[in-house]
DNA sequence: CTTAGGG
DNA sequence: CCCTAAG
């Protein structure tokens, strides 16, 4: 009667390949190739313009085919339970649906994962020669991890299992986390796919590589974490840190440089066959066709203009569906997964601080460490860095005498997700779950940062040649990540928003809430891990800050109905999970406070305009009315806010602080709240008063 | 679930 | 924003 197990997800930020897509919608509408004229390209711009078109373009794309791909999904996962449940959410509308039709599921990639292996080792036609390498290589553990949780999901093995394959996992594990990128999918090859994520994995190991020597902490191979217990099983999944640089597509086979490597040294085939067969066998052998049709997902085959061979890169469209009902939202909210509060991963903290004459932070390592001190913080158990870290493999065609600068972005990595799902969940919810919370943190508002050689270009003003990056500049040295955005996302970055926009704000990271209420209860505890690595290289990362803890902001704001909680949640070392006792059980951990959006002026005026008409006290018909399609913004919210606006209204200019509100909307706000409170003691008067006559 | 308020 | 008491 009670759910016993409960399986834990935890994504280290799953990879979001969504790039071709926008990048060839980019360059098809000349975005991206914008000319480099005088001024050059304000680094700026390009932000907007990734921005853009990462949260906004996705809204419009129809998607016709996510009922049949979903039951195709279904179809893979053979376990007839399975099936059912998946049938059963596929009939659910709307959202639900969206979230298949997204693609953005857990048990997707999973289910991929085996196949990808195969595919790897049965098509040794496949164009790119670091692929069969690197490829095998780069089956990290991560990619074990997510095996092995597939296979548990999938056929609800025992802890104990899992427990075998962790140790294998580890033993395998190698560096490279680009286990996601694997999963894209497409209807039409497999090939591409596996291309694909073969190489973005390559890119990312080179990164790897690259980075390993300067920063070896980084790249410490992540156990798999993996909690036991007979009530719950946590596994937490998550992928290596991507470099936060980009570095040039590698053509050529590339060598490992990780220390993982040593470790891991058999794991190139290794991993996959152990996965493979123990896990989901049935999967493999499944045609991989059906597994993936989405519409989302696209391949970019095409080789660029300049004749360079894009590796067919799939893009991933992610979107935020800003039409969800207000219904889907309070069933939502029905599930608040707790937010804890997270320590400050501070690693843009100083942001201001580094605010350098030349637009460039000083600080070296940071930007690795958009990934690295994520994963770094996540090893550690400390805090995990929000900050997606994206790497692409971008890259950038030149053309001699051409003084645009191309761009190509193989894949932005989502920040870390945990997921705390019942075992008798079904994978519909499964796949609800994961996408909320991808969607909150995708609609909840990112931004993009760039770094240019190691560092993070803050000055958003600067032109790309200003910063150095001009056509001939090195490849590898640019890089973007996606990082939660404090600010009121839902404009497109416009100019007026670029104070907002900039980093110098401080980013909320989010965090990995090691052990949430429910592993306590569970008797699972889900440990900190101090490991070495992970310790080693928050200190190294954050030498500059972020010593102290700082909050982390929950990106998640719902969850599904079955999931328990979604939390960020670090990436914990299998070791320390498995012996580590929660550090504290209070809930707090668990919980995360959801990050904050400061009303933006158009926000205020539609509240100020609903109110206005439907009255204080009728919060959820103002949400309906003028918010209903800001998922994140709750009745209780917008009551708040009017509450605040109230004060504000009431105080003076220069006590107010944040955006301006325009005079004028809180002249209004007055206005109405005198009004309305007045109606409402008009009522409370002939309230009482009838009563009182009736007695 | 909504409201209304305090924190 | 969170949390809660109340309805």
């Amino acid at each position: 009667m009670v759910l016993q197990k409960r399986l834990d997800y935890g994504f280290n930020g799953y990879q979001v390949p969504p790039i071709p897509r926008a990048t060839r919608s980019l360059r098809r509408r000349g975005i991206i190739r914008r000319k480099a004229d005088g001024n050059g390209t304000c680094p700026f711009d390009l932000l907007a313009t990734v921005a853009g078109k990462l949260l906004g373009e996705g809204e419009s794309s129809p998607d016709s085919t996510g009922s049949v791909r979903g039951k195709e999904q279904g179809a893979i996962v053979k376990d007839e339970k399975v099936k059912e449940a998946e049938d059963r959410s596929l009939k659910e509308k709307s959202y639900t649906e969206g979230c298949y039709e997204r693609g953005f599921f857990i048990s997707e990639l999973v289910s991929q994962a085996p196949v990808v292996n195969r595919s790897l080792s049965e098509l040794p036609h496949v164009q790119n020669d670091t692929i069969s390498r690197p490829a095998s290589a780069s089956m990290s553990s991560d990619c074990s991890e997510k095996l092995l949780s597939a296979k548990q999901f999938v056929n609800g093995e025992s802890s104990e299992e899992h427990e075998n394959f962790s140790s294998k996992t580890e033993r395998e594990a190698s560096g490279c986390g680009v286990f996601s990128s694997c999963t894209l999918d497409t209807e039409n090859d497999k090939q591409m796919k596996i291309e694909l994520s073969n190489k973005a994995k390559v890119s990312t190991d080179k990164g790897a590589a690259i980075s390993s020597s300067k920063f070896p902490d980084v790249w410490d191979k992540k156990p798999p974490t993996l909690v036991t217990s007979d009530e719950s099983v946590k596994l937490s999944l998550s992928t290596y840190p991507a470099p936060c640089r980009s570095f040039p597509m590698i053509r050529n086979a590339v060598k490992l440089a990780n220390k993982d490597d040593d470790e891991n040294s058999g794991c190139t085939q290794p991993s996959t066959p152990n996965k493979a067969s123990g896990a989901a066998p049935r999967v493999r052998d499944r045609p991989i066709k059906k597994l993936l049709a989405s519409k989302y997902w696209e391949e970019n085959l095409k080789s660029d203009d300049e004749g360079h061979a894009n590796s067919g890169a799939k893009t991933m469209h992610v979107y935020y569906n800003r039409n969800i009902g207000y219904k889907h939202q309070r069933s939502q909210r029905d599930f608040p997964f707790k937010k804890r509060k997270l320590f400050k991963c501070g690693s843009f903290s100083n942001s201001e601080g580094e605010m350098s004459t030349d637009g460039i932070s000083s600080s070296p390592t940071n930007d690795l460490h958009g990934n690295a001190s994520g994963s770094s913080k996540a090893s550690s158990g400390g805090c995990t860095a929000a900050g997606t870290s994206v790497f692409n493999g971008g890259r950038e065609f030149l053309r001699p005498g051409d003084s645009h600068v191309k761009f190509r972005i193989k894949s932005f990595k989502v920040p870390e997700l945990f997921v705390d799902i019942p075992e008798n969940a079904t994978i519909g919810s499964l796949k609800r779950t994961v996408m909320e919370a991808v969607t909150a943190i995708l609609g909840g508002g990112l931004r993009i940062g760039v770094v240019f050689q190691g560092k993070k270009v803050r000055d958003d003003n600067k032109t790309l040649l200003q910063t150095g990056i001009s056509h001939d500049y090195k490849l590898d040295a640019l890089g973007f990540s996606l990082e939660p955005n404090p600010v009121q996302t839902s404009q497109p970055l416009g100019q007026d928003c670029r104070s907002c926009v900039l980093p110098y704000e401080t980013p909320q990271r989010l965090t990995r809430c090691p052990s949430p209420s429910t592993a306590v209860h569970s008797g699972i505890q889900q440990g900190r891990s101090d490991d070495h690595t992970g310790t080693s290289l928050s200190n190294f990362l954050e030498s500059d800050h972020e010593s102290a803890p700082s909050p982390h902001y929950a990106a998640l704001e719902k969850i599904s109905a079955n999931s328990r909680a979604l939390v960020p949640l670090t990436a914990v070392n299998a070791e320390a999970l498995s012996a580590v006792p929660l550090r504290k059980p209070k809930r707090s951990e668990a919980t995360q406070r959801r990050i904050r959006r400061p009303f933006s002026v158009s926000e205020v005026e539609a509240l100020v305009q609903a109110v206005e008409k439907l009255g204080t006290g009728r919060w959820r018909d103002v949400k309906l009315r003028a918010f209903d399609n800001a998922k994140h913004r709750t009745y209780v919210d917008l009551k708040d806010k009017w509450k605040t606006l109230v004060h504000t209204a009431r105080i003076s200019p220069q006590q107010r602080r944040g955006e301006p509100v325009p005079q004028e909307l809180l002249d209004r706000v007055l206005t109405a709240h005198a009004y309305w409170s007045q109606q409402q003691a008009k009522q409370q008067m002939k309230q009482p008063s009838e009563t009182y006559l009736l007695l």
